[in-house]
DNA sequence: CATGAATGAGCCTTCATTCAT
DNA sequence: CATGAATGAAGGCTCATTCAT
């Protein structure tokens, strides 16, 4: 791994690159996904040329910024299979892992929503990798008998979605509400496959 | 009372609301909730000013639109109490007339979502009379033990509205996906209480 | 002339564009049809939405421009006529006057160019009435047998287009070079009627 | 031509410089003059510098580009003194070639037209091998008493580009109008010596 | 000598809200 | 009470040119 050979005229660039991902990333959590662009380059200390060299669509720009965050979703995917769990509990916490990370960021839900639509962009091959492990959460409960057949990830992944949009405010400055997090939402999104039993 | 002795003070006035209300409903349905003011006000053939002065909020345009299509609402409720179903049969029915109602115009849901939030508003009230219907069937079906006792009606609105929202395409134009219209996320929001056993 | 009955809300309107014409005219004329609309704004002390309500677009700008400055076409035609000159001197005379009114402005003839392509536009239509007065000359040349029958007003416009362009600088500041103005240009051009009897 | 001992030190600059000015070419051709330069590096496999490096200005570019369709010119002026014809007739042709050449690329008459004023740069040199060669045609007509004597290759030239210009579109995608193609525009041009005897 | 990343000014357009008429 | 003109901030995008590597 010492590869130190390659001419390495990019060591600025990805410095660059890295900081305006980090950048992004604070303004994504603190304003919400439509804070201005130019305010993001600013902050990150580079002209607006380059940010839109590296990210020419605010969709890229988001897709960068969530993958850094992948990590994170493998660690918590990983996690789960760990604690060897039953079927239905694991698709339950994969649930909750997937609203958790959909909230992450003040309309990130509408961005996903859109992006689910448009495969090949960048951030539609972020929601379907997300969708394949709701897909293989999904799939073990649904042989195990703990979920209904006729579901899909995409569904899931879409009720999610749904489930994350209406706990968040969508106009970057309202709060999450009186308390009210997802996590009623939530419970019944688990019940859906879960099996609301009362009894 | 005493007839018509005034040329046309108050006449004018409500044909006016009347005339915008009905050309904002048109709009909202054709282009989303995000129409320019202007442009409804344009069509109504009224000034802008003249709209503000009847809806100081745009808020206050939805809610009256809204309150227009209220005797639909109400007969949808009625329809069911008259069917006189079982009472999980009877929330089904009512949620799902509720997803729908919600997605009458794009971007209706967000609306709503902040309205939720900020009760006191015209809009605030059209949604606690919601609510509370929900409320009443979802009352009947827990007291007949169909339902989970820890779920409120504004839960099931939330979740109504967040299943509206993932099957409305946010901007204008975008086709509702590939054939995965809401229903496939209403299945899953009716379950939560409906008992989705496989078996 | 004591009309003052009419309800007037429009008196700082009509100002506000008469304004906007006049400062653009000047504009123009200093600094070409390129000047950016926001310097023009500014210099009419008016907002850019105030610009941008009166004239959508940059070409209905020029279009209104230019329509202030039609008496003066219409006076040349007047003087033109007055004279009693032959039908090829008359015609001569006319394209010099239209060969100098498309340089009033840098990059006139661009725009012009364009509009001719896309009638209907308000550009477009001024440059009809001037094609049309073009083909009134031209016809009584042709009835005079001084010009070629299978010549239109169109193809004149357009040489005289070609010949205002080829003599005024494209880029702003360049200057109208060396003493070559367009009367060789325009010598050529007239030539291609007074004289080309193909018999 | 000793083979190749050095191993790559001007070869492949002039490689380079080819590649740009054959990728130039097509550019040009495809969307006009104005093409970014980076988009020109880019598909020459070069970066920006280089492509800087070996032409400073577009200008330079385009000047390039020209010399390399010089070959083409010269056949055509060739082929013209071939024939033998009427020293008009010869003169006619040679302007049809020299619209023909002008309208090659879009935007390229308001280069040609911008160099004519500015001598010394590459690209002013190639307007005056043309003019050279518009003189030489024109003089010759002259003599013969075919042409009017107080005309220069320069108007003519000049005539030319304005006749290009009007008969391209400025916006790349713009056709050229309804069949009204520069044909007509020449044939006035022509007109304007090759009948414009004054006696 | 090549590379290609960074710069950064500049323009157009939209629209909610106010207020003179 | 209606009208509709004016406001004016704000944001996304491009690209020629330079210069560090």
């Amino acid at each position: 791994m010492s590869a130190a050979r390659t001419r390495a005229p990019r060591r600025d660039a990805q410095r660059n690159r890295a900081r305006i991902i980090d950048v992004a990333e604070q303004a994504f959590a603190a304003e919400g996904l439509d804070v201005p662009l130019d305010s993001v380059a600013k902050r990150a200390g580079v002209g607006a040329g380059t940010l839109y060299r590296h990210f020419p669509t605010r969709e890229d720009l988001v897709a960068a910024v969530l993958e850094g965050r992948q990590p994170d979703l493998d660690r918590e995917r990983a996690g789960i299979e760990a604690e060897r769990l039953e079927p239905d509990a694991a698709l339950d916490r994969w649930l909750a892992v997937l609203v958790s990370w959909m909230r992450a960021y003040n309309g990130l839900p509408g961005s996903l929503r859109a992006a689910v639509d448009a495969r090949s962009t960048p951030l539609g091959m972020t929601c379907e990798t997300v969708i394949a492990v709701t897909d293989h959460f999904l799939g073990a409960a649904q042989r195990a008998g703990a979920a209904r057949p006729d579901v899909q990830g995409l569904d899931l992944f879409l009720g999610a979605l749904g489930t994350a949009w209406a706990s968040t405010a969508s106009s970057p400055g309202t709060e999450p509400p009186d308390g009210r997090t997802g996590d009623d939402l939530l419970r019944l999104l688990r019940c859906g496959w879960a099996v609301g039993r009362p009894g």
